[in-house]
DNA sequence: TGGCCGATATGCT
DNA sequence: GCATATCGGCCAA
């Protein structure tokens, strides 16, 4: 039984409910293919940018399925896909393990250790060769998504590296997963 | 383990 | 003009 490819209307749900499922799937882009195995969800909460960089993040708003990247510290990348119909929305991607085209990410890491390859979402950006000229393309016109074969343990928490809206559980994680961001 | 700091787009005063 | 940011690498201790 082949795995279960992902279509655009995943992305059309609830966002929370978006980023829990994305953990354990199967990410492809070129030879590159990784296993996600940490997300964050943002909404219309004090810490989304579709608040805090409304301009920037409107297509949060309008769309969904949609690629959003932003440059933070003046010098990292972050992965976002757009989510939710019926709302504001995005999906961070903040760590995938490493499956195949290992050596392409190593190269543009400048580091061979797999666990520093992604884990993290400025160097799960980097490792993928992801920059803002992806910004608002069709998500799975730029990857290709494929359900997990066997389901997850997933854990919850407070997202990372936000000064507002801290008590909201809305980090998702492989449980014990290794290449998860510390 | 903890502290420091880079390098820049964005939004606010 | 200025402070800040969904971070990561390096270094001292």
């Amino acid at each position: 039984m082949p795995p279960e490819r992902i279509a655009a209307d995943f992305f059309a749900r609830d966002t929370v409910t978006v980023a829990r499922d994305l953990v354990g799937c199967v990410l492809r882009r070129g030879a590159v293919s990784a296993r996600i195995v940490e997300t964050e969800a943002y909404t219309d909460d004090a810490a989304s940018h579709f608040v805090t960089r409304p301009r920037t993040a409107a297509l949060m708003g309008t769309t969904h399925g949609v690629v959003y990247v932003y440059l933070i510290y003046g010098m990292h990348r972050c992965l976002n896909v757009t989510t939710d119909a019926n709302g504001p929305g995005a999906v961070l991607l903040r760590a995938v393990e490493p499956l195949t085209g290992v050596e392409e990410m190593a190269a543009r890491r400048g580091v061979s250790d797999p666990r520093r390859l992604a884990s993290g979402p400025g160097k799960l950006a980097c490792a993928l060769g992801v920059d803002e000229s992806l910004t608002g393309r069709p998500f799975l016109g730029e990857f290709s998504l494929e359900r997990p074969s066997v389901p997850p343990r997933i854990a919850r928490g407070p997202r990372i590296g936000i000064a507002k809206a801290r008590t909201l559980p809305w980090r998702f994680w492989e449980r014990g997963n290794p290449f998860v961001s510390k």
